[in-house]
Parts: structure tokens; sequence; C-alpha cells
DNA sequence: CGTCTTTGTCCTGGCGCTGGAGAAAGTCTG
DNA sequence: CAGACTTTCTCCAGCGCCAGGACAAAGACG
């Protein structure tokens, strides 16, 4: 068992490792608001533990140079992140770099049996590439709700099979090292706060456009989850009484008006009308459309495919206005697959919110893509086990 | 100068005896996870600085009687609720008991001046009817956004004139003590977490139809009031885009749909087209109507106007939905000036948001009517200003 | 009236922290 | 290259805080 902080004090400098990369007692103590002395005594302790080492000397700032301390250079962490149709997984070191990174195409609805097969085949894989002997902590994300304190997904819509499901503690149980669970769209949104385009920032929202539509939901710095886990859940949010009926049983549903899966569908409908000849095309080479091909098509100028995504947009961007004007964030992050689709979606989406919702809350809002892309999630999900582990025991 | 506590001990004692009365050392001791003897000097510290004062003895616990104490009987905070079209003034006691409650009609839109001198009129009569001597903290609530950590409005749709009006600091200087100023919506929340029905929640919306149409979010037991203050604004959310045109300047928003100004406007035009003799007749009684006659009329049993708040709970319903998907509350609170069209319009809202958002998010999810009416935003102002004061100097 | 329980006070020993003194290691200037 | 200045790091004395035991006070109970 990895050794954990033993006060507040600890934990604190830890994450300032983190964040902030090897560092010198003297500048650490200009952060914590410590004396020299029991700073010196706490960076003893972490050093007695192991979860720190010596690094050097740092460069001079005008006197006797200080000793560098990092965290242990030997620390590994593991992120998965099980989205609808794929799983990522990757190894960190402590201050959360990624040192590997695999992906792999899977359906969810295989069930966890299988999923937890194919993902430790994944991380067998890493291991043996010499990236890590061992794991310190692992975190993972799932593409649905969570009961956050058990790390146990609760009715899931998209993941038969895996309600009650304990991954943590089957995790936990395979790979021998303390195991943190959440909703994928979460971890997206921690992975852009740590290591994206959110650093520094407060309150704000990552709304993830893949198969389904989700979004992350960060207070004060932290993710507000909800009563039941279940919050951030807007792909059920109806945006026209009149639309298509969705799987949920209700009617125009964000979700089935425009997500990866609407996408494809309404591509491929387009295309058998003859709406347009590229997408036709690609469906004829490829046998089906995805939201890539969409994509593809609207980068070499198809008119059909840039009117699917603006139309698209437009009403993501109606959901996100309302949202806006609810809960006023600093910054909006647009993620998942179809970053593909950029600036088309992007634009579409900003003229909706700045538009329909007040001065006041988007006078300073920046709407942005995520620029993390596949890393969000494995970053995100590193990020959880290291704050878990990197707080007093 | 009222004292305040030197440390977060002697807050929180200060909070459970605001929150819980009168109590004993011994049991006061049960709860903070002190030594006694820890426990014995801050309290003896507390009562040197007078914020509390002993109160004889306590019922036996089968051993020697324990000596009680009690905040000081002699502070008194201000609550004051500046809505729309009326202005509240309260005196409390340190438990935040309402010992003095005034309204006044009163159209905010004459401006910070006008306002103020009738509030200072108003906090005259409670001080004149010997209820106080003098304030010891005052909260205030305004119809607007505020930038909290200044206390003052910015860019108040519905109130021109109070634009960046240092309502803080006049405030402070008229009474001569600490002033805290937020939004009126907040306070609600605050005022039905403190002594409502949200006692003990920890994350539920306040949606307040008045005037206006707004929302108060509590995230972990603190108000959300986001980046620029104007978190909780949903009056401006799209819920029909063929509907009326709003005073922003879109169409359909929710608060042209369905709030006092709007229902008292529909209930006028159906009054006129003749679709209901009771309204017309009491549209001829008073040459005017409001949202109160539309709930007298509704009782009477008249259909058009049931037909109205039907219709209008289905439209905050369906706003609501989305919200309680977004964020998977523990519990909505429905107050405002509507109270009057009870149980006809929370069945609406109910119907709407059981059957759009997802089982997970409302299995167990209560939508209630506010149990304070009047009382809950002057009791809020209260507990905002005593947080303040009972924490941390 | 004696015993038991609860409450409140006093006191001692221990722990942890602050901040000064001073040594160690470097930079910089003449 | 020597000496002065700066920064870093260690050591230590002294102070303050606090836990927890001993004991006294007050009351319940039989």
């Amino acid at each position: 068992m990895t050794a954990r902080p033993a006060n507040a004090h600890q934990a604190r400098l830890l994450r300032l490792l983190r964040d902030g990369g090897p560092n010198s007692r003297a500048r650490l103590g200009d952060e914590v608001d410590l004396s020299r002395s029991k700073l010196a005594v706490e960076v003893d302790r972490l050093l007695e533990t192991g979860l720190v080492v010596a690094d050097g000397l740092a460069a001079s700032r005008g006197g006797r140079r200080s000793h560098n301390i990092r965290l242990a250079p030997g620390l590994r962490f593991l992120g998965i992140d099980i989205g609808a149709t794929s799983v990522d997984v990757a190894v960190t070191n402590a201050e959360l770099e990624i040192l590997g990174h695999l992906t792999q195409p899977m359906d969810v609805r295989e069930g966890p049996v299988a999923v937890f097969e194919e993902v430790l085949t994944m991380v067998g894989k890493l291991r043996d590439s010499g990236l890590a002997e061992g794991f310190d902590g692992a975190g993972i994300g799932v593409p649905g709700p969570v009961r956050f304190p058990e790390g146990v997904p609760v009715a899931p819509p998209i993941m038969p099979g895996w309600d009650g499901f304990p991954v943590r503690e089957a995790l936990s149980q395979e790979l021998g090292c303390p195991v943190r669970v959440d909703n994928d769209v979460n971890l997206m949104a921690m992975g852009e706060q740590q290591a994206g385009v959110a650093r520094s920032v407060q309150d704000f929202f990552c709304v993830k456009i893949g198969t389904g539509i989700g979004c992350g939901i960060v207070v004060g710095g932290e993710v507000h989850r909800g009563t039941t886990g279940s919050a951030g859940d807007i792909g059920h949010i109806q945006v026209d009484p009149e639309g298509r009926r969705c799987a949920c049983g209700n009617r125009g549903c964000l979700e089935a008006t425009f997500s990866g899966a609407a996408l494809a569908r309404d591509a491929e409908s387009a295309a058998r009308d003859g709406r347009s000849p590229e997408l036709s095309s690609r469906l004829e080479r490829a046998g089906r459309l995805t939201a890539a091909d969409v994509a593809g098509a609207a980068a070499a100028g198809d008119a059909t495919s840039l009117d699917l995504i603006r139309e698209g947009g437009a009403r993501t961007g109606q959901v996100i206005a309302g949202l806006v004007s609810f809960f006023n964030p600093g910054l909006v992050v647009i993620s998942g697959g179809v970053t593909g689709l950029g600036h088309t979606l992007l634009a579409s989406i900003r003229t909706q919110v700045y538009r329909r919702s007040l001065p006041l809350a988007t006078g300073n809002l920046p709407i942005v893509l995520g620029e993390l892309g596949q890393a969000a999630g494995v970053t995100g999900a590193t990020r959880l086990i290291s704050d878990h582990l990197f707080s007093p025991a």
C-alpha cells in the first residue's frame, strides 16, 4: 500500500508538487504560509514515507542554491475511460503526465465482464511495455450515473448489465490499488480543469457531445454530482415538443435531435434521399456513416453536412443558453467525439448562447473547445484518484 | 461594534446556539468534539465578549444540573427584502426568530433613494415599537443580480437607477452596523433552508414566481451565485420559439409566458374577451387584475383561470424539468407571490417534471411549496448577515 | 444518608509551532 | 581573489495550546 499524507499540510504540498512540478523547499514555503521549521518537518516526513524524493539542486535565486524535491518518480496512476463505443487506458506519473495511452473500440453494452477483461489486457500491455511495475491508484469513468461514495453505476440507460456492478471493488481487487469511479463526463471536466482550458476556473461546465450528450459541472473547483449522481444528464432536455421520439420515451430530447448517433442517422437519411452526393458516395464506400463522415463532408464543403451541424449546434446552443442563465458559469467547454465538427459547431452554439442569455451572464463568457481531446477523460481519471490519495488519510 | 468570534470553534458554537436554541455546555460538548477544558475556555471567552450569556439551569440528565447558555437576548438582526412591488422589513433576535415584521407596497423603480427613505422609515417604526434599540447587523435582498463581495447591484433589468448603487455601504452608514446584500431569490432559498422546508437539505433550488421568475441555487449547503452574480436568472429561458415577445428582446421567455405580471395580463385579456364571467366581474370591480384575482377566481371554480394556471405551471415545469436533469437536486421549492395558486400550480409543475426528467433524478425528488411565505426573504436576509457575523473575524 | 451519575474546574504533562541564531553555500563587486 | 551580501537550511529555546486525569460540586435514587 502506498503511503498517504498524514495531515492537510502534507496533502497541500503533494498537490502543489503535482500541479507545479518539482520545486524547492523555499519556493514551497512562499506558497503555503508555514514557518520554515514546520515546512522542513513536513517535507522530511514526506521524504521518509517515500512519496517525495530529493531531486538535485535548484537554480540560485541570488544566494545559496536550494535542494529541489519532487514527487516520487516511480509513482504510477492509471486512468481508464470507458465510453459508449471505446475504451481508453493511460498511465501517468505522479504529475499526471501521460506516459502511455491505448485506445480500443468496444461496445459498453457487452457488459462489465467483457469490458473488464479488455481493460485488464490493455493494462497488461502498458505494464509489459515497461511504463509501470505496479499502480498506486486508478481512476475509472463510465458512461452513466454513478453512486460516487460506493463507486457503483446506478440505473445506467446505455449500459445494461452494469447496474449495481461493483466497479470499484472489482477493479481494486484486480489491480491491488485504490480505485475511484465516476461518470465519464465528470472526469472529462476534471481533465480540462487539470491540464486543459479550464485551469484556474472555479465555476464552469464541460459539455461532451459524443454518442450521447452529457455535461460535467464544476462548482467552486469541485465536481457537482447531484443527489443521486445523475447531475449533468442534459441529453434528455426537451428542445422540440414536436421532435423525434427518443429512446427514453419522450419527444424531442436534445440527444435524439443532435448527438453522434443522431447525426449519423440524419446523414444516412440525407445520403439515401440524394440530398448530398458527397454523403451518398461516402455511404456507398463504407456501408454506413458516422459523425466523422459528416465532419469530413463538411470540410469538403458539403452544404447538407454543414446544415446538419449548424442545426445541431443551434439546438445544443439553445439548451446551453438556458443552463448558462441558470448557472452563470465562467467558462463553457465543448468536447467529445464531435471535435471534428469543430468551429462550425462552436460558432453555431455561440450564436445561440450569446443571443439568448442575458448580457450580464454572457458578457465575459468564453465558449471554447476542449484542448485535450482523447486525453481529457483519462487525465481526469488520474486526477480523481490522485486527489483522493493526496488527501489526509 | 458588536464582538465577533475569534476562531472557528467559537463560530461553530454560535451557529449551534442560533440554530438549536439555548443549550448546556455538556450538550454542546456532545456536538463539537472538543475536550471539556477547551470547550469551557471558548465558552468563557464568548461570555466575556457578551455574545452569549448564562441562562439558568438546564433540566437534569440524571446527575448534576448544567448551566445553560444562550445567545445574548439583546442581539437584533434586521432583514430587508426589497421586491419588485413591495418592501418587507423584519427584526429578529439572534436565533433568527421574527419579533416584528412590516410590509409596504412600493415600486422598486422609484429608485434607491426613495426606497431607502421608505425602508428607513419602516426601520424607525420597528425601533420605536421597542423591539430593538440598535441593530447588530442587517441583510438586504434586491430583485436583481448583485456583485456579492461589494454588495452592489449590477445591471439589474427591472430596477433602473440601482445599477452600481452602493447599497451595502449606504445602508451600513445609515444603520451603523454591518450589512450584506444579496439577490432576493437567494435569500428566499436561505430562508427556507434556515427555517422552512429545506432544513438539512444540502442541494436544492428554490423557484420564486412573483412579478418575475427567479431561482435560488444551493450547492453543498452554500448559495451558488455564479461568476457575475446572475445565477438563477431563469426567467428568460425560452419555452416557446413562437411565443410572446419579451421585454428582454427575445421571444417566448418563461417570464413572458408565465409570471405574476404575465398572468395578470392574460387574465385581463380573457376578461375582456368575455371568456370568463368571473374574471370579467372582478375586472369591473377593481379596474385591473392581479395574480391574486386569478387565484381567487380559480378557487371559485372558474375554468379559464384554472386553465391559465395549469398552462403556466406546465411551462414552468418544463423549465424545471430541464434544470432537474442538469442539477439533480434533492428538493425543489416553489415559492413567491403566487403561492395563492397553490396546489393547482404545484400539481401541474410536478406532472411535467416527473414526466420529463429521468426516473433516477426524480425518483426521490420532493417538489413542494415554500412554507415561510412572506417571511422567507427576511429570514434569509438575517441568516445571511448572521452567517457573516458568526464567522471568524 | 450513602452511593452513583453528571457537570464543572483545576492542573500537569506533552506536543507542536514560531522565530531567532547561526552555519552553509552561492553570488557579486571591486 | 577576498570580502560583503544574499539565500537556504538546521538547530534550539521558549511559548501557547490542548487533552485528559483528578477532584469538587450538585443532584438523582434507593
